[in-house]
DNA sequence: TCAGTTTATGCAACTGATTGCATAACGGAG
DNA sequence: CTCCGTTATGCAATCAGTTGCATAAACTGA
């Protein structure tokens, strides 16, 4: 389970409240694992209960607004957890289970699904690669700006692996759809 | 959430027990969807109070084994959910978020666990592609040994992402070591 | 100015998955 | 023949994630 240690990384990267983090999980950290506003902050009282963050006496603005920043507590369990072994995480795919069991108790409607989902996968695609033109280039980057690239292109890999899955999949059944008409 | 269907599947390929469906996971079917023993046993007495599946008399042999055949409403509403609509699901990466940590606060001992994260994928990709090798040729498949093989694929493409992924972060990770040392 | 919307925070209930333990029967070693 | 390990089944507790709802403050516009 790494929300605690997701939320510990935004927080070390820039301090915030619970609806800054909620949304820069919309945006950046939130493409390789999300979290609703209540699972945020739920885990930011138990963080701060931990001695990892501090919230900071409330400002003024909307709301109640509470901004958290961590501590040196909090970065030495974030640079424990970081190193820490991890079991290989396992696919659990639906997709595959799908075509599984198309494959016994099929023809279903699977196919018009598949294309449905390779037209989604085409537009996050080229939302990702839009992202990356703009915001990396090729050389002299810091090893942060490195790294944080690596994570895109591993989202940018995860898309076109999907879509080519998707695409073979029409493929096979379109030749069953026309070996039974 | 899969593993019903998951289950109504394995049954439709072939009856068998609770114990002979884990192992079941073992082997093909878990290598994209897991399941515990006790998952399964909660899920087929679910699956049987619906009406979907149906437990054969208890037989002799050891245990109290108890051999479950697929029902024609299970046979049914397999069907219906195959075609279902699915929302893609979203990767939740914790290898990306050790990656993004590692960024704010490293160096960690990321670096050794990576190697060590890097040598399993390359293993089970060997393992993939000895069955790939010997279970699958290149033409005259049935429909269903050609869905059976794509989703080996999968597993093989997903396995390769993941070893390049290690392999590249290694290499930026070696870059800042040098840099700092 | 006050009614409606947006932003921020949070509780409670539910569902699914994991973990630890319990039981029962059979098979083999001494 | 009895003790022990293995196979098969299952209950209960816990934990993580999701959903629905509640509250409170500020901002917006008629």
């Amino acid at each position: 389970m790494s929300l605690p240690h997701a939320l510990l990384t935004a927080l070390a990267e820039q301090p915030g409240s619970g609806s800054d983090l909620a949304r820069r999980f919309d945006r950046s950290i939130g493409y390789f694992w999300q979290a609703t506003h209540q699972q945020i902050y739920r885990e930011l009282a138990r963080l701060e209960a931990s001695g990892w963050i501090e919230a900071l006496p409330a400002e003024d603005g909307r709301g109640r607004k509470r901004r958290y920043l961590i501590l040196e507590a909090g970065r030495q369990e974030l640079k424990r957890w970081t190193a820490e072994a991890q079991a290989p995480s396992p696919i659990r795919d639906e997709l595959l289970v799908r075509l599984r069991a198309e494959a016994v108790v099929g023809p279903t409607g699977l196919r018009d699904e598949l294309r449905t989902l390779a037209d989604q996968h085409r537009q996050k695609l080229a939302k990702y690669r839009a992202i990356e033109s703009r915001d990396f280039s090729a050389n002299s980057q810091s090893l942060e700006n490195k790294l944080q690239h690596l994570v895109l292109m591993s989202g940018i890999t995860y898309e076109t692996y999907r879509l080519t899955l998707c695409d073979e999949a029409i493929a096979l059944l379109d030749q069953q759809v026309v070996r039974i008409t």
